[in-house]
RNA sequence: GCGCCCGUAGCUCAGCUGGAUAGAGCAACGGACUUCUAAUCCGUAGGUCGCAGGUUCGAAUCCUGCCGGGCGUACCA
C-alpha cells in the first residue's frame, strides 16, 4: 500500500524535475525517514541534483518544495535535512486504502509452477532443531509465495538409499542382531530409537575401520531394492518419514508430495541424464592422474579462483550424489521424458494428503507433480558448493533458462551453544569445547531433537497458560498452550537472518515475553477482546453499527484527518500500509527475517496505541469509532502476518 | 592455499539497493494494574559499529589490506 503511494510519487516527482530542470534523473529513489516528524515519505534526489546543477542539495529542495504542486495523494511537500524532499500523505485517504486493502480475498494460485523443495531429512533418525529451521524457512516461504496467488508444489526429498539409512541398518543388523522382524516389533518413538543406534553404529566405525565394510555391503544391497537388507532399509526410512511428518505437522509444515532417492534409481532417471550429459559433453572422461578413470564435470575458472573438477561418476562405475542431483533436478522442471508414479502416502489431520513417489502406477489417480518452471531448494549454506555443481550441469546441457531459474535457498545452520551442552550433559570433546559453539550432528548423537523441544515448550507453556487463565478446561488450555509453543518457536527460528548462525539456546526459546512469538500472539487476543467486550457491552449489533458509522464518517474528512496526527496511531498505520511491501521483499530476498521482525514492529506499535487509548471507553463518537477501526486493521494485519509465518493466534493468553 | 559467511550495547540480534541524532529484545535500575488482559506500557543507564586506509557532499553499509571466528573446498551424502 504504502510502496504504491512511494511509486506513485516517484514517478510524480520524475516528472516534475524533468519540466522543471529540464533534466532526467533517472530512477527517483524513496526512503522511509528515520523519525515521523521527518514525512511519511523521503526522496533524497535534490543530492543528486546538486551535482548536476552545482548548486547546494538544500537550496534545490527548497526550490521544488516552492514549486511543486502535490499530487491528490500527498497532502504537501517539504525541503529537509541537507537536501530531502520530504512528503506527508493525505492520512485519511491513506487509511482508506489499507483499509480495504486488509479486506481484500487472497487471489487464486495462477501462472507459473514454482516447486519449492525443503526439510529433506535422512530417514535414519529423529529430526532435530537444524530439520526445524530447514523446514519453518521453507514453509513460510511458501505461504508468503501462495498468499501471492503463486502455484506452488512442495516437495520433500527422501534419501532413503543412502549412507545414512544403510549405518541405521547396519547398526540393527549387526549391533543388536536384529532382522525385520524384530525391528518392526521396535517400540515408538522409532525415530528415537534410531537416533541413539546411528551415533552408536557411527562410534562402531570408529572403533575399527573394517566394520565400514558393513555399511558398503548394505549400501549395495539397498541400492538394488532387492532382498533382505533392502526391506529393512525401506522398513526403516518409511516409519522415520513418518515420524517426520507428524513432529512438522506439529509446527503446520506440511508437504504435497515426496520423491524418493529410491524410485530415481528404480526408474533409471540417471540413465538418461547421464545419456544427456554425455551427448552435450558436459561431462569428459578421465585417463590419467589422480581422478583417472572417472567422468568429471569441469566448472571453469574465473580471475578469482582456478577451473575445478567435480567427479561425476566414479572410477568404479558409481554415480556420485551430484550426478544423481543433476538427474533429479531435471525431473524438476520436467526436463526428463520419464516421471515417477505416485500413491497416497499419509493423510494429515485437515484430510489434505502427501503423495509419495512409486516405481509402479498402483493407484488409479497420478497426480502431476514436477515441471516446475521455478526450483527453489531450501538447503543449509553448506551445500552452495554443491548446488553450484547442480546448476552449472543444467547450464552445460543448455538448460540455460532453468540453469537461471534453480535458486538455492541457502541459511546457516543451527548450533549448539557450549550452556546449551552443559545443560543438555552432552560431554564434548577437547576440540569442540574450544569453539564458540558446536554444530548439530546426528553422526555423533549431537543435538536437541526437535520433539523434545516442542514437548518442552508446550510444558512450559501450559503451566503459564494455567497461571492466567486457569477456570478453562484442560482440554482448551493444551490447546493454547501448543500454540503458544509453536508460536514461540516459528517466530524463534524465524527472526534470524537467514546468513545468521542460531546458537540455540533454551532460555532464548523458551522466553515468551518481549520480541517472541507469543508477544505477537497476545498483541492479536487483545484486538480481538476488544470487539468481543463491545459485542457484550452493545448487543449483538454493535460490530455492525460501528461499521456503519464508519462509513457515515469518511466523508468528514476535515473531522477524521486531525485524529491522525496522533502520532503512535499514525505510525501504527504505517507499519500496517507497509506489510504488503515486506511480503514482497521477503520473497525478493528470500528473508523470512524480514516478514518476522515486521510483525514485531507491527505488534509493537499496536500495543503502545493499545496502551495509550482506552477505545471502549472514549467519549467522542468519531474518535472511537475510527480507534475501533484502527483497531480492526491491526487486527487484520497482524492476523495476516502471523498466517504466514504460520502461527496461530489462540482464544485467550 | 583458495572460496563463501560473520565481527554493531554486558548477552542475542536489526540496520532495506550508501543518507538525517546507529535501533530492538533480554539482562540491570526506577515507575504504571478498581480500566478493552501487566505475556503489556513508560523511563534511566549502556556503543572508538574488529583495526587501518580509500571512494563520496555523506560510510555500520561500497573497495583494499590486516586481525579474530565459522563453514566449504571427498572417487561421503
Amino acid at each position: 500500500m504504502l510502496l504504491d503511494r512511494a511509486r506513485d510519487t516517484e514517478t510524480y516527482l520524475h516528472t516534475f524535475v524533468l519540466e522543471h530542470f529540464g533534466i532526467d534523473l533517472g530512477p527517483i529513489i524513496s526512503e522511509f525517514p528515520p523519525r515521523s516528524e521527518f514525512g511519511d515519505l523521503a526522496f533524497p534526489f535534490p543530492f543528486e541534483l546538486a551535482k548536476v546543477l552545482r548548486r547546494p542539495p538544500r537550496q534545490i529542495a527548497q526550490e521544488i518544495v516552492d514549486h511543486i504542486e502535490s499530487p491528490p495523494w500527498i497532502l504537501r511537500f517539504q525541503a529537509a535535512g541537507g537536501g530531502y524532499v520530504n512528503a506527508y500523505l493525505e492520512r485519511t485517504r491513506f487509511f482508506k486504502d489499507v483499509y480495504s486493502w486488509l479486506g481484500r480475498a487472497a487471489p487464486d494460485p495462477d501462472g507459473d509452477k514454482i516447486i519449492v523443495e525443503h526439510t529433506n531429512i535422512n530417514p535414519n533418525k529423529a529430526a532435530h532443531i537444524g530439520h526445524l529451521r530447514n523446514a519453518a524457512l521453507g514453509d513460510t516461504f511458501v505461504r508468503l509465495l501462495r498468499a501471492r496467488g503463486s502455484f506452488v508444489e512442495v516437495q520433500n526429498y527422501i534419501d532413503d538409499t543412502g549412507v545414512q539409512v544403510a549405518d541405521v541398518v547396519v547398526g540393527f543388523q549387526r549391533l543388536r542382531k536384529m532382522g525385520l522382524r524384530e525391528v518392526e516389533k521396535v517400540e515408538e518413538p522409532f525415530d528415537y530409537y534410531c537416533w541413539d543406534l546411528y551415533a552408536e553404529t557411527a562410534g562402531w566405525y570408529a572403533q575399527d575401520e573394517s566394520h565400514l565394510e558393513f555399511r558398503l555391503r548394505a549400501l549395495h544391497e539397498i541400492e538394488t531394492g532387492l532382498g533382505e537388507t533392502a526391506e529393512l532399509a525401506e522398513h526403516i526410512s518409511l516409519r522415520v518419514v513418518r515420524a517426520h511428518l507428524r513432529t512438522m505437522w506439529r509446527i503446520g509444515v506440511s508437504y504435497d508430495v515426496l520423491p524418493r532417492e529410491s524410485e530415481i534409481l528404480k526408474l533409471k532417471f540417471w540413465e538418461e541424464a547421464w545419456e544427456k550429459l554425455q551427448v552435450s559433453e558436459a561431462v569428459t572422461y578421465v585417463e590419467s592422474g589422480p581422478h583417472g578413470g572417472c567422468w568429471v564435470m569441469r566448472l571453469p575458472g574465473d580471475e578469482a579462483q582456478p577451473e575445478e573438477e567435480k567427479i561425476i561418476v566414479r572410477s568404479n562405475g558409481t554415480v556420485t550424489y551430484v550426478g544423481k542431483d543433476i538427474a533429479y533436478q531435471l525431473w524438476k522442471f520436467g526436463l526428463l521424458s520419464r516421471s515417477f508414479h505416485y500413491r497416497p502416502f499419509h493423510q494429515y489431520p485437515d484430510q489434505s494428503s502427501v503423495w509419495m513417489t512409486s516405481s509402479s502406477p498402483d493407484s488409479e489417480e497420478q497426480p502431476a507433480f514436477g515441471q516446475g518452471q521455478s526450483v527453489y531448494n531450501v538447503i543449509d549454506v553448506r551445500q552452495s558448493y554443491l548446488q553450484r555443481v547442480v546448476v552449472h550441469g543444467l547450464r552445460s546441457l543448455g538448460y540455460e533458462q532453468q540453469a537461471d531459474d534453480s535458486v538455492h535457498f541457502s541459511y546457516e545452520m543451527v548450533a549448539l551453544s557450549p550452556r546449551c551442552c552443559a545443560e543438555l550433559g552432552i560431554q564434548l570433546s577437547e576440540e569442540d569445547r574450544a569453539k564458540p559453539y558446536v554444530e548439530v550432528s546426528g553422526r555423533k548423537g549431537l543435538g536437541v531433537k526437535a520433539d523434545d523441544l516442542i514437548n518442552k515448550l508446550i510444558e512450559s507453556s501450559l503451566e503459564e497458560v494455567s497461571a492466567r487463565q486457569g477456570e478453562l478446561s484442560l482440554e482448551r488450555r493444551q490447546l493454547i498452550a501448543r500454540q503458544i509453543a509453536v508460536g514461540a518457536l516459528r517466530y524463534f527460528l524465524l527472526k534470524y537472518a537467514r546468513n545468521s548462525v542460531i546458537a540455540f539456546d533454551f532460555a532464548e526459546v523458551l522466553s515468551f515475553e518481549g520480541e517472541t512469538g507469543p508477544y505477537l500472539q497476545y498483541s492479536v487476543v487483545r484486538s480481538k477482546n476488544i470487539f468481543s467486550k463491545l459485542e457484550t457491552q452493545e448487543g449483538p449489533g454493535a460490530v455492525e453499527n460501528w461499521k456503519q458509522e464508519l462509513a457515515d464518517s469518511w466523508p468528514q474528512v476535515d473531522r477524521v484527518e486531525p485524529l491522525f496526527e496522533d502520532d503512535g496511531v499514525w505510525t501504527l498505520l504505517l507499519h500496517i500500509g507497509r506489510l504488503q511491501e515486506v511480503e514482497e521483499q521477503s520473497i525478493r530476498t528470500l528473508e523470512m527475517s524480514y516478514l518476522a521482525k515486521h510483525a514485531f514492529v507491527l505488534a509493537q506499535s499496536f500495543n503502545i496505541f493499545y496502551h495509550k487509548h482506552h477505545i471502549l471507553s472514549e467519549e467522542d463518537r468519531l474518535k472511537r469509532c475510527l480507534y475501533l477501526t484502527i483497531a480492526d486493521a491491526s487486527l487484520k494485519g497482524l492476523t495476516r502476518a502471523l498466517d504466514l509465518l504460520g502461527i496461530e493466534v489462540p482464544e485467550k493468553m
